[in-house]
DNA sequence: AGCTATTCATAACT
DNA sequence: TAGTTATGAATAGCT
């Protein structure tokens, strides 16, 4: 709706998350108070922002919102309650719990047979065109676990390289400080210096000329190490 | 906002009022669904149309809107007791089945959890060997998905050609009993033969072939199709 | 229901 | 945080 389309995802950045959520409040509460007035509805909306604050709206025939915010509520309450059972009342929050109870049950198979039709399990009674569905969400989900893999990869490659500069500069004020050290000790410090300014192309290669330049590994107080299991 | 601007007041016609309640309502929805997810916030969104129709809306990290809506307006009731009354005294029987009721939350969060990651979503805090396994869980899921796709298009086309076939074979008979049916006739027999025998390149082929090649779509009891929505 | 001419909401900028 | 603007969306009035 602006300069450009905007795909509807958790926004990262959470300044700008919290600008679109004013802006765009602001736009849901006058829509509700607009389908209200022009429709004559009643309308109640509840929104806890990431931050957890409240803002609410209720239509108001009464003049403060959360008359009718709690008699909207009631509304919606006791429609629900219509709809399972037979008027009986031998504890109406228990049927209302009961009902949840059920509900999370079904959602809980519903969700888990999900799951197994995206490990590609139980796929006998699919459709063809929910099948396409499925092959387009486990692209996605496919490319955007590629994709974070990379920058986690990276970021840990990135955290090697200064980690490496920084036990190469060390190693070197060590080595002045010992004229005795035999000449040997110098190829170490070359690769090291290499592995921190060159273009990384595998992180193979850094982990072995890391380790194979440095003796420092466990006594430098640095906890960053590569899990790949 | 459209051909005309619209003063928000109530609409006399109960005609219009639907019709613009309608619309306007699925725009709510959409609304508050976008704010929901761009914002990571919780929406509980009831409404009660002037003729008294349910209809609602919860941002759900559950698969059901209803439960979210409980959960959100008990936040909500929450909040406000906060601010007003002490607090109620549940029973003992209301907390025990709010255990049962918080333990299942918790697996369908962990559940629903689960299935956001698989759609690539919400993947910022994993390890890297998370994602790798992801990676392995997504790339066996899409074989899967697609080994069962291929299987499913290729029983329909052949179900296809074997009505086809069928279909080809009446023909036939029809033609040999109506000596009058001029040559022109002769060309759907050959085009369904062909689509009978020959090896499918794409089921746009089948299906024009087959419906040219045969006059008895809609009167053979045959229920086969290629639905691809 | 579907279709446009319009108005409105808002994403990316200051 | 607030204001501006180019642009994408929503929708009023029709059919």
């Amino acid at each position: 709706m602006a300069r450009e389309r905007r795909e509807i995802r958790r926004i990262e950045s959470a300044a700008a998350r919290q600008v679109t959520f004013s802006k765009r409040r602001r736009g849901l509460f006058k829509k509700a108070e607009e389908l209200a007035v022009l429709c004559d509805a009643d309308v109640a909306l509840v929104v806890f922002s990431s931050t957890g604050k409240l803002s609410q709206f209720a239509s108001s025939r009464h003049l403060l919102c959360w008359s009718s915010m709690n008699e909207i509520i009631d509304k919606y309450s006791t429609h629900s309650k219509n709809l399972g059972k037979s008027d009986q009342q031998p504890s109406i929050d228990l049927n209302v719990e009961h009902n949840k109870y059920n509900s999370l049950n079904e959602q809980l198979a519903e969700s888990s047979l999900r799951l197994r039709h995206m490990r590609g399990e139980e796929l006998e009674g699919l459709s063809v065109g929910e099948l396409q569905q499925m092959e387009k969400n486990l692209e996605t989900g496919l490319q955007r676990v590629l994709c974070t893999k990379d920058q986690q990869f990276m970021q840990q490659i990135s955290e090697l390289q200064q980690k490496g500069t920084l036990l190469a500069e060390e190693n070197s004020r060590l080595r002045s400080q010992m004229p005795q050290v035999p000449k040997a000790g110098k190829m170490t410090v070359v690769e090291t210096e290499n592995v921190a300014t060159e273009d990384v192309h595998s992180s193979e290669s850094v982990m072995t000329a890391l380790h194979s330049g440095s003796s420092h590994d466990n006594d430098d107080g640095s906890d960053i190490s590569l899990k790949l299991a």
